[in-house]
RNA sequence: GGCCCGUUCGUCUAGCGGUUAGGACGUAUCCCUUUCACGGAUAAAACACGGGUUCGAUUCCCGUACGGGUCACCA
């Protein structure tokens, strides 16, 4: 039987980078098995629904490059996909389990339930309560057709009867076992006709074939009540296997990633930025924090996975080859913004400069800077090896776009000397003669200067770095003049110059 | 609190009875260098604790501690 997992989240809002890992990890899976990775929309609470989740899901994957082979937008042959269209589906189901006494119907309203929580701290509908409480096991069967005739709200619990051992073969964890006893009467199906995780979970495994299902380990208790349903279908036999991943905990402090922790550390925890109705619920993305797809992917699949060997930098396809949930490991990973950084560095340098001039120009575009594509590479050139996110380009690469803002007045003071005005004022003069004027022609030029002035690179250097870009800290003099070209590089020295002169004498 | 899961450097992890406990991020120092980076080198840094089992435990078992998850007509 050929493999078979889905990723299936639901739609209330913007979907955390955990879930991108689960996507990913059910990927991994499916390719290195030559299976099928179906994407479900688990939509079964209208009251949590909120519009613009599904295309903003089929973004992210889109651009971290997860595509699914069936599902909801990409068709496949055990429709519908989104669970909100199978409603009849699965009120078939809970009737079949209703009639075989492995389900019932349950008449409490919320406000009593609440009740019963409050009166004693704590409530669970079971095996031992239920017999209280207003249900079709507790109350005789005319009064029962009586109120199902009559139209009062209802909803259907599983059975869970004592007494019974329920073991989960887990590809992670090993056999995980519960007791029956421990266990409450699920809502199945809703008030509303809708029904829960739980019920339309199973039905879909089920209905859709799926052979595995990997998900998180917050899921792990309710795997128990998934079993027995399985069990009250008669469908154990084909019972998908499960595999729950650790969680990814918050960079501090205790917990796991939280949506709100993204701005709590300053640090992106959604795949792409998401504008909610308040400022409070939106959230920038990795995407616009500046990271390649291809690092956040790698960054995903180390946190709770990682293979036998050392290595760290992985293609798709070698996550692809390599990956297996033998080597998912079981605690929870802390998310390590640093290291999330450091893969995308990487993964910059690793790119062609023609490519990431690309992802550029929509950065510098608007910010109205140039932006046309031979100027970004070469702007790129520069700093590539100097940035860690594609923003920090435009960003802290900003004096390649616009005149200086602010001259770094310390350096200044530690490097500028009115005996080098001489020098600074000859290279200014020299500069016109350069041709081409090109990184290597100019460096030649002042070098050839600088020895005729008695003059260290070391004193002048900085000197022009710093009226060129205002600091004494970036790329290389020579390709920056050139980059520049000449009428730009005098406009930058003669400013500089006199800046120069004036903070001496200001300072006097 | 009940139930379930977990625990190797600060962080992500390799290890699957005998290792100088390996790698990576981060940190520190040095080299390269006109600066910052990149790159290279080096260093500090871990088996939670207590019992077993065993000739021998990081590795297997049991407790304890700590951490995580879950206890909705949410997923």
């Amino acid at each position: 039987m050929s493999v078979r997992v889905r990723f299936a989240p639901s739609p209330t809002g913007a979907l955390h980078i955990g879930g991108i890992r689960t996507a990913l990890y059910n990927y991994l899976f499916a390719r290195r098995h030559g299976g099928a990775f179906i994407l479900r929309i688990e939509d079964t609470d209208q009251s949590r629904y909120v519009p613009g989740s599904e295309e903003y899901l089929i973004e992210a994957l889109r651009w971290v490059g997860l595509m699914p082979d069936e599902g909801v937008g990409f068709g496949g042959l055990f429709g519908p996909y989104r669970q909100s269209e199978r409603k009849a589906i699965y009120q078939e189901h809970v009737k079949v389990l209703v009639e075989r006494g492995k389900a019932y119907y349950a008449f409490d309203t919320p406000e009593e339930l609440e009740a019963e929580r409050q009166r004693a701290g704590f409530f669970a509908y079971n095996y031992h309560t239920r017999q209280r409480l207003r249900n079709s096991l507790s109350l005789p069967p005319d009064k029962v057709r009586q109120l199902l005739a009559c139209g009062t709200p209802y909803v259907v619990r599983l059975r869970v009867e004592p007494g019974e051992a329920i073991a989960i073969p887990d590809l992670i964890r090993g056999e995980v076992r519960f007791q029956s006893s421990e266990l409450d009467d699920k809502v199945l199906l809703k008030a509303d006709g809708m029904p829960t995780y739980h019920l339309a979970n199973v039905i879909d495994d089920y209905l859709m074939q799926i052979t595995h299902v990997i998900r998180g380990e917050e899921w792990l208790s309710s795997t128990a009540h998934h079993v027995l349903l399985y069990r009250a279908f008669g469908w154990e036999a084909a019972m998908p296997q499960f595999a729950h991943l650790p969680l990814i905990l918050r960079p501090e402090g205790q917990g796991k990633l939280s949506k709100r922790d993204g701005a709590r550390f300053g640090v992106p925890v959604f795949p792409l930025a998401w504008k909610g109705n308040t400022l409070e619920d939106s959230f920038t993305g990795f995407r616009e924090e500046g990271f390649l797809p291809q690092a956040v992917l790698n960054f995903l699949a180390l946190l709770g996975w990682h293979p036998k060997n050392d290595q760290e930098i992985f293609t798709l396809e070698e996550m692809v080859q390599l990956f297996s949930l033998e080597d998912v490991s079981k605690a929870g990973a802390r998310f390590d913004y640093d290291k999330a950084k450091w893969l995308n560095q990487h993964y910059i340098q690793a790119t062609d400069d023609a490519t990431l001039a690309q992802y550029l120009q929509p950065l510098a575009a608007a910010k109205n800077y140039r932006s046309d594509l031979p100027y970004l590479e070469q702007v790129v050139a520069l700093l590539k090896k100097r940035v860690s996110l594609l923003k920090e380009f435009i960003e802290e690469g900003y004096y390649l776009f616009e005149p200086v803002r602010t001259y770094d007045d310390e350096s200044i003071r530690q490097k500028w000397s009115p005996t080098l005005q001489p020098a600074l004022e000859a290279l200014a003069e020299a500069l016109p003669r350069i041709t081409p004027f090109d990184a290597h022609a100019i460096e030649a030029a002042v070098k050839q200067l600088l020895q005729e002035f008695q003059v260290k690179p070391g004193q002048i250097l900085p000197l022009l770095r710093l009226a060129l870009i205002g600091t004494v800290n970036g790329p290389g003099v020579f390709e920056t003049m050139a980059l520049f070209g000449l009428e730009e590089t005098l406009l930058r020295l003669r400013r500089g110059m006199a800046y120069f002169l004036h903070s001496q004498t200001a300072a006097c």
